[in-house]
DNA sequence: ACCTGAACACCGTTCAAGT
DNA sequence: ACCTGAACACCGTTCAAGT
């Protein structure tokens, strides 16, 4: 029987991604992660300088699922893109919902540029000037990381909390939406796409450039 | 000489973010805070229950003093009333960015429903159907506290990092708006006004109704 | 009721040592 | 290069005791 392998950091990733999944981000602990990996608590320290180190390791590698999981949209309009790019980032959060809290915290969407500059494109296609590709880029990823951070930052009880807060709120129309948490959650999803529909509609000009 | 009077549940919420100001949520330390206040490190178990009871505490109070900034708004127009109640709120929240990433955590937008309905008014009074309100207050809510979050939680660093992350697109309209944290700053604002106007129009019916 | 001080269990990090 | 185990400083929380 031969000496396993060494492990990766990407292995630690992995395991540090499923037991802040379970646990939470400030659930995680050095000795616990070690003995999941069957390692002391300590060797972690060879593969990363610190916490810190590990946590935006673990951001990094939840926003890489973002490019895997838009495909290929190159058949769509660049407005429809930009939708599903908006829809697939959201998604890829909400995998990891005990995560989410420390996106808005490391301010990295992402360690590479690739994301922006394909949003980029894409809000170029759509008949957005040059001079404002900043600012309807902000508005989009704002938008999309802020209303998912708000949606889900509470995890795991992010949808009985706000279920009861709108109960508390009192009136008949509250009430509706906070019936079940099951409601909560297709009440966010409702409002993240018409949200969505309405930055769109107003950062993008009315009509796409002709090609 | 007597002695000094015993301290008050908000004598520890002020001191704790004050404190939190100025080291961040994760640096705020029991023992310290009770160095700073003059009393042990286990003096505010006399009043709080544990680190998070202080925390919600701290949360509450940074978002009482949104309506304190609102004022009167009965001489605005409704949509008027509700841009300027969201410029309150982030402002309210800009004021104390340290504590930012905890608010959609915590998903207790205030303690009382009295913004909720504050604003539910207003939205009746632009025109918005009853059975619209939810969605309408929700959209409002996560897009002022998301893009809040989005911009403010990497605090103190926080423009700092935005700046050299816009650097790194490398094209020049990201370089325009990334030449000194300043114009990172401005820019913030800016998107936020733009997007604000933009949710309002997209959840506001084209007219007022008539009074 | 409010506060103190000792004590406890736990944690992140360092470091010398092993292979 | 990768990992171990002891050690260190520190932290949140408990608790018996003081006023």
């Amino acid at each position: 029987m031969g000496r396993r392998p060494a492990l990766q950091r990407s292995d630690f990733v992995a395991a540090a991604i499923e037991y802040a999944d379970e646990v939470g981000l400030d659930g995680i602990t050095w000795r616990t992660l070690g003995t999941r990996m069957g390692l002391s608590h300590t060797a972690i320290y060879s593969h990363f300088r610190d916490k810190d180190e590990l946590l935006a390791a673990m951001i990094n590698t939840v926003l890489a699922n973002i490019p895997d999981l838009v495909g290929d949209v190159s058949g769509m309009t660049p407005r429809d893109a930009l939708a599903h790019v908006a829809r697939c980032a959201r998604a890829a959060l909400a995998q990891h919902p005990r995560i989410v809290p420390a996106l808005p915290v490391a301010n990295s969407f992402g360690e590479s540029t690739a994301l922006v500059h394909r949003a980029s494109a894409l809000l170029v296609a759509a008949g957005v000037p040059e001079h404002d590709l900043p600012s309807a880029y902000q508005a989009l990823e704002a938008y999309i990381v802020g209303t998912t951070v708000h949606d889900f930052a509470g995890a795991p009880n992010h949808l009985e909390r706000r279920r009861l807060r709108y109960r508390l709120v009192g009136t008949e129309p509250f009430d509706v939406v906070s019936r079940t948490t099951a409601e909560i959650a297709r009440h966010n999803e409702l409002v993240f796409e018409r949200g969505l529909q309405v930055i769109l509609g107003g950062f993008l000009p009315l009509s796409p450039p002709a090609t």
